[in-house]
RNA sequence: GCCGGCGUGGCGCAGUCCGGUAGCGCAACCGACUUGUAAUCGGUAGGUCGUCGGUUCGAAUCCGACCGCCGGCUCCA
């Protein structure tokens, strides 16, 4: 019995299909490209006997791939017809849609990317076919001639080929539609007719194979989806990720803002931002102390010798702000880490055995020399505290050390209401490394056995460690699902080397101790951001700079506005009374923008009740609360931390 | 750092292409109204148009340098 392609349908119905024909005319409707034994391709190839083929349907992850790539062609047609002269670079799909770099002779401008669209629609009107061509290398350079980045990519694989990397052969593909063709794998929609709902976004600079010293292309970034409710729904993500950015709720909540006076990528946090950030800081500090952590502070600068000796000099120096010298030729340094003022902190006097682990713990201020261009609101600044401790252990302990850790580093995130969470594991890199394959392998299977019992979701990081230990990182997903970097947690086996540490052993030995670098915000600055987009600006009560605000209905009702708002302070509650000339709509309206968690309007129906209509961010209304249940209810709402507001109804 | 865009009262913007001496909304302040759950009405004040230099009789507008902000700079044809 001969061996025929099998096809296997999205109902799991196999089917078998003719030999020596393509795939295609036998595929489901809908279905743009296939994989033929696991690997994508087009709907023109021709499986060999015994291949298991799958179609692709367009909204699926391959389906998506392909119709991107597709796209990123057809854009870079188009810049080819409106733009002769135009040499092109690559095209790949990236997530949420695609780009392609040229080299142009003329600057592009954000104006002429209509002009870009409008071409590619025409192009797609045209349903021309993608053809896949098999040609010899020397083929392909006469074809792409005049491509020279085409070329260049060519003549690297000629060498892949020379030097027997696998999967390398003697050809290369192209892919033409129309008269446009490009080097390419594929594989691609049908025709340009099959290309889904997309649009161009944005225009940048990125360098040939991303290497600051080839040429600077321009690089075209389109978006692209299987059906315009798609791209709709993710132009509606987009929407909703900038009416959350923290940098602009900085400025309409007066939060923090960053005074070109003082410098870039330098923030000052505003009455509000500071209580919010103190808010933050003081449960941090009271859920430190209770883990068992001390308090230490040191100072911003330090004489150069410190930094030589942890080695921050030798591979971090670019990261530093320059030296400031003194008359004797001295130099300091702004501290771009903590670490080692805890070090002599630990070294100051001898250490016994029965004191470790030591945990020492601050809110320490660094500053670091970020690169102009990748400053970025609160979550990438060139000063910024650190929620930083060391623990110092001996090797025995590091185990459960290391697990107790990472329960208390989610189970205080969670407090500030973020519970999606996965976590990286970085192990020991190839090559140099210091510290013992014991120690490396202990580390991280205790890691590993503290990431398994969180049952939580882990990522290996297989070599990607630093040389001085493996690492084990937090990961959080926010309320509209982007994952941020929180914590992470270090163990080093190369200060302790470095600063000669040591410890009195129960022996009477000298022993070495192992050091864990660890931050749960990362930087109190960029923590308050992530927050702030996570939360878009509505803090949870106890986080919330006010929490209840007063409005009086008239000049009258002011006084007893203030008297509840005293009550309320009394319960710890921060109070406020807008008794601002301005309409009762108005102040509710600055109430609501302001994002005030609860607004109580005062006037005369209330003082002859003594009952009132509370009112929450959202503009949910609750009639007929008592004064003292309020109080009661906020007061357990921000004793607890809740992340919901408290519904008042019954 | 590099490429592109942008920089006009506290905030959001118009005016810049085609030089002729700065405008709107919000906020602020003053006044009237004493208000019932997202914007009451009227008035006042506030800007050497990022900075420095150049061209011009004249520059927010044209030219140059610098500063700052925004987006991008790993994702293999």
């Amino acid at each position: 019995m001969a061996a025929m392609p099998r096809l296997t349908l999205p109902d799991e119905k196999v089917i078998e299909l003719p030999e020596g024909e393509p795939v295609g005319a036998a595929m489901p409707k809908g279905t743009i490209a296939a994989r033929v034994d696991g690997e994508l391709r087009d709907l023109s190839f021709v499986p060999s006997a015994d291949a298991q083929v799958e179609p692709i349907a367009p909204d699926s992850d391959d389906g998506l791939h392909v119709l991107r790539h597709s796209t990123a062609h057809v854009m870079a047609q188009a810049v080819c017809d409106l733009f002769p002269g135009a040499k092109y670079a690559i095209g790949p799909a990236i997530e949420d849609g695609f780009y392609y770099d040229f080299e142009l002779p003329e600057p592009l401008h954000a104006a002429d990317l209509p002009k870009i669209d409008r071409r590619m629609r025409q192009i797609g009107k045209q349903n021309q076919p993608f053809v896949r061509e098999k040609v010899s290398r020397d083929e392909a350079r006469t074809r792409l001639a005049g491509q020279p980045f085409k070329v260049e990519i060519i003549d690297g694989l000629e060498e892949e080929a020379a030097g027997g990397e696998a999967g390398v052969g003697d050809t290369v593909s192209l892919y033409r539609n129309g008269e446009w063709a490009d080097l390419c794998m594929g594989p691609h929609v049908p025709h340009t007719g099959k290309l889904g709902a997309f649009k161009l976004t944005s225009l940048a600079g990125a360098y040939w194979r991303g290497d600051d010293s080839r040429p600077m292309l321009t690089r075209i970034y389109g978006t692209a989806w299987a059906s315009q409710e798609d791209l709709d729904a993710h132009l509606h993500r987009l929407e909703e990720a900038e009416r959350r950015d923290h940098r602009r709720l900085g400025v309409e909540l007066d939060l923090f803002s960053f005074p070109d006076e003082i410098g870039s990528g330098l923030a000052v946090f505003h009455p509000r931002g500071g209580l919010i950030r103190r808010l933050m800081e003081d449960y941090s500090r009271r859920r430190h102390e209770e883990a068992g952590y001390e308090f230490v502070n040191t100072p911003h600068i330090t004489k150069s010798d410190l930094f030589k000796t942890s080695g921050h000099l030798e591979w971090f120096a670019d990261g530093m702000f320059p030296p400031m010298e003194l008359d004797g030729g001295t130099e300091y340094y702004l501290k771009p880490m903590n670490c080692p003022m805890h070090i002599l902190i630990f070294r100051s006097r001898t250490r016994s055995y029965r004191e470790l682990p030591l945990r020492l713990f601050e809110f320490g201020t660094v500053y670091r020399y970020e690169k102009s261009g990748v400053i970025h609101g609160l979550t990438r600044v060139r000063g910024l505290t650190m929620d930083d401790a060391h623990i110092f252990t001996t090797k025995g302990q590091m185990g459960e050390e290391l697990k107790s850790l990472l329960v208390f580093v989610l189970d205080l995130l969670r407090d500030y209401g973020l519970d999606d969470f996965y976590l990286e594991l970085s192990t020991k890199p190839e090559g140099k490394a210091v510290g013992t394959d014991e120690e490396w392998a202990e580390g991280i299977e205790v890691l590993r056995e503290a990431a398994q019992s969180m049952d939580l979701e882990l990522v290996m990081d297989e070599g990607g460690g630093a040389f001085y230990g493996p690492k084990i990182s937090v990961q959080a997903r926010d309320a509209i699902g982007r994952t941020w970097q929180m914590s992470t947690i270090q163990v080093d086996f190369q200060m302790p080397q470095r600063f000669d540490l040591h410890y009195a052993g129960a022996d009477g030995e000298r022993h070495r101790p192992i050091m864990i670098h660890r931050a749960l915000f990362g930087s109190v600055e960029r923590f308050f951001g992530v927050l702030t987009e996570h939360y878009a600006g509505a803090f949870p009560l106890w986080l919330a700079p006010e929490q209840l605000r007063f409005v009086p209905v008239a000049d009258r009702h002011a006084d007893r506005c203030h008297e509840l708002a005293i009550a309320a302070r009394a319960a710890d509650l921060r109070a406020v009374v807008d008794d601002s000339k301005e309409s009762v709509g108005k102040k509710i309206r600055a109430a609501q923008l302001m994002k005030v968690p609860y607004t109580l309007v005062v006037g005369d129906q209330e003082l002859e009740s003594g009952t009132y209509t509370v009112r929450d961010r959202a503009g949910v209304e609750v009639a007929g609360v008592a004064f003292e249940r309020l109080v009661e209810a906020l007061a357990e709402e921000a004793r607890t931390r809740a992340p919901e507001q408290t519904s008042f109804g019954d």
